[in-house]
DNA sequence: AGCCAGGATCATC
DNA sequence: GATGATCATGGC
């Protein structure tokens, strides 16, 4: 790898571990390789196809890239793009306050302490992949995912390793329905998509301009106007992409399966408990929802 | 075999 | 504005 390692420091309650292994928990994800206590993932940085290593040493993460040198912004991008991917510049220790007055809750505080809302930083890539994993299972959406990213993204092959970049909107829209039906994407997805891949391609929509919006109110008329997103894909990649402290997406499979098993609802129809429960987490619903999340998936006891 | 999956849309009441 | 049917396909 690289020469030159860039060095990114993390506050106390920052865990790398639980991250990457929030990131590696039963699925196979094509965007990223998590190894032994390290992460691997291809950024196109300032047109520069770049993968980057990511490793954690005492209070700070060791960033280093493929490529030769980064100049200054480019690095500056870089670490940008990594503290928002785990979203390491937050203080939790108002969050984990509010878990610990749940007795049914007030585990995830020491079990997942330090896990951070793993984001997506590309809108685009945000939202292609929520409407990927409309309705179906998560195993066979990461397929699809694969399927797509294997066909259109670009790659580089670095020491018999096989990395993906997510496809470019403009790639995409020379893509047919038909083609993503061969995939397997249903008709009706693959429409959506195809939406999607244009209003990017066209400069309709883009990150830059649903973070300038007003409120989250109007972020969310912006996506839900594009056909194939509605109210639960546009909080799912509000939360996962600009961060948003306060989108719940309700209805969702596993939301809804998280807060049975922790007996806050008996029954999925109780909008309004699931509602009151998430009035006591303003600021944090969506790091709420986020554990709920975590919490499906259960470590290997070793 | 049958229900479920990190839903959205359209028609209809 | 609410509900219900329909879409679509693999996992388990």
């Amino acid at each position: 790898m690289g020469k030159k390692i860039i060095l990114i420091p993390t506050p106390p309650d920052f865990d790398f571990g639980e991250c990457l292994w929030y990131l590696n928990r039963n699925f196979d994800d094509c965007m990223y390789q998590v190894g032994k206590a390290e992460l691997n993932k291809l950024l196109d940085i300032n047109g520069k196809l770049v993968l980057v290593n990511i490793k954690a040493l005492m209070n700070q993460l060791q960033v280093s890239v493929s490529e030769g040198l980064l100049t200054e912004d480019e690095e500056g991008f870089l670490v940008g793009y990594i503290e928002n991917w785990f979203d390491i510049r937050l203080d939790l220790s108002p969050f984990y306050q509010l878990l610990e007055q749940d007795e049914r809750l007030a585990y995830m505080a020491t079990e997942f302490r330090g896990l951070r809302l793993v984001g997506i930083p590309e809108l685009f890539e945000a939202i292609c992949w929520a409407i990927i994993g409309q309705q179906i299972n998560l195993t066979f959406a990461y397929q699809l995912k694969r399927r797509l990213v294997e066909k259109y993204g670009r790659r580089i092959e670095i020491e018999g390793g096989v990395y993906y970049l997510f496809p470019e909107p403009a790639v995409l829209t020379g893509v047919s329905v038909a083609d993503l039906q061969e995939m397997q994407f249903s008709r009706s997805k693959a429409n959506y998509l195809l939406i999607v891949a244009a209003a990017f391609a066209d400069q309709l929509v883009g990150k830059a301009q649903l973070i300038a919006m007003a409120d989250l109110q109007i972020r969310q008329q912006a996506l839900t106007a594009l056909k194939g997103i509605g109210i639960w894909t546009a909080n799912y990649v509000l939360m996962k992409s600009l961060k948003e402290r306060s989108c719940i997406p309700f209805g969702d499979a596993g939301l809804l399966n998280a807060m049975l098993k922790h007996k806050i609802i008996s029954d999925k129809q109780q909008t309004q408990q699931i509602k009151d429960f998430f009035a006591d987490y303003k600021g944090w619903e969506s790091y709420l929802v986020f554990y709920f999340w975590r919490s499906l998936s259960v470590k290997a006891t070793s």
